[in-house]
DNA sequence: GGTTGTGAAACAGTTCACAGCC
DNA sequence: GGCTGTGAACTGTTTCACAACC
């Protein structure tokens, strides 16, 4: 292993359309001014958010380690990113660095948790409990980064009332009846494509926030709900294309 | 439904620092030069190359139903693209539209798929079969687009042995045995980070040419490999930040 | 009439390189 | 000496708008 970045061939992935595909590519915008420095500050290019999650991930891990402070240098190779593409990252949550010395730990993992929303809870249904959403009932690394499992729903009979991950699976049909009572803001959609875009309006009726879309289907829901595409399929197609285009 | 994409706000995914975060951000190099006709083009841009994925799922749906032809404001509106975005990807294949009518949907998935790889028959192997390892074995959707499970590893003795969506699951300690004998082009990394980076040293001395990995953490490997991250927990987050950010 | 393909302008993001600070 | 933060240059991508074509 080199020190410099070194130059390898990852490919910038996205939820389907996410980081790709969206003819409107500007940044995210935020509420306040640039650098807010107490709530989210925010006028982030939508890459630096990405970026941001994966810090995020390396510098908790090196809190847990008893780390105290690292430069730009040592958070760019941990996650393949240029110690410059670090600092315009970190400086955009309002400056928190210590010149000649780096970054203290402890400080960027505040700061970007707070950015990023953890720290706050949300609440997320899922829906779709195939093997995919299995997968996502039993996983465990979402309840660390604030996001709560509240409920799951299906239209499979021989589901409906069993258990999975400590998360009871409750009729498909009761979806709306259910966040009535028991609000949440985020959704994972984890069914077939014919099922998806109906169950995705009646989120919206339902004032969900945003839902995260495993479904290979392109959802049109308006502007008050955000969407964020993974599609299994699509992720491997980027990835054969990467490998063909590489023969050269 | 508008007729417009109607600017609703999708939010460029990607696997972890796939759609973003890389440093090197530019487009994917092919062999050829522009518009190569038979073989693969290619310097697309890499949002394109999402994008484009995203043309072909719909197109082949399209396809199904008998539709014969469609013109670029018809598909951008099934992926949220606007009409100008779907005539610059497409033309950068090397196209063949036809002014004053639109595409031949038979032509387009032809070439696209050959672009994107689908048509070559690519032979993929699977690491760690947990529950979401369970979830990509039972997965049909990866056949249609040339992609081939060939073999899945684990090293859960419980696991070994047992066959999980027609693919019987072999030892995690064979795995170089394996590939020694039977070579596969691309891996699937589905399991813990503390394993990840092991796995996939021994992939990358197999000669594996790509690796869609799962896995929390970043690999450092080296450019003969290419790497696509998909982080499920790093995708909610990028879902929570848009949430918290539109309120504005 | 309609729609593609593409220069040219506009925009977003990254890289460079260095002033400012420790 | 070392490292951050940032203006300025650069690169890549999208949008505009229209000529070419059916």
């Amino acid at each position: 292993m080199g020190s410099e970045p070194s130059e390898d061939n990852e490919i910038g992935l996205n939820a389907e359309m996410d980081s790709m595909s969206k003819g409107n590519s500007g940044s995210v915008e935020g509420e306040g001014e640039a650098n807010e420095h107490g709530g989210v500050p925010q006028r982030l290019p939508q890459p630096a958010v990405g970026r941001l999650s994966l810090y995020y991930r390396e510098l908790r891990r090196l809190l847990d380690e008893g780390e105290a402070s690292l430069n730009s240098q040592a958070l760019g190779r941990l996650v393949n990113v240029s110690p410059a593409v670090v600092r315009r990252d970190l400086s955009a949550l309002g400056t928190i660095g210590r010149r000649g010395v780096g970054y203290d730990i402890a400080v960027l993992v505040d700061r970007i948790g707070r950015v990023l929303g953890s720290g706050v809870h949300w609440n997320v249904i899922l829906v779709g409990v195939g093997s995919l959403g299995h997968a996502l009932l039993r996983y465990r690394g979402f309840d660390r980064l604030g996001f709560n499992l509240k409920a799951a729903f299906d239209n499979d009979p021989k589901l409906i009332g069993t258990e999975i991950g400590g998360i009871e699976v409750l009729d498909a049909a009761e979806l709306a009846a259910v966040l009535g009572v028991e609000s949440a803001e985020l959704a994972i959609l984890a069914l077939p494509a014919d099922h998806a875009a109906e169950i995705a309006a009646t989120l919206v009726a339902c004032e969900i926030k945003g839902i995260l879309n495993f479904a290979p289907t392109t959802l049109s829901l308006g502007s008050d709900v955000a969407v964020v595409n993974v599609d299994l399929a699509s992720e491997l197609q980027r990835l054969a294309f990467s490998v063909q285009s590489q023969k050269a």
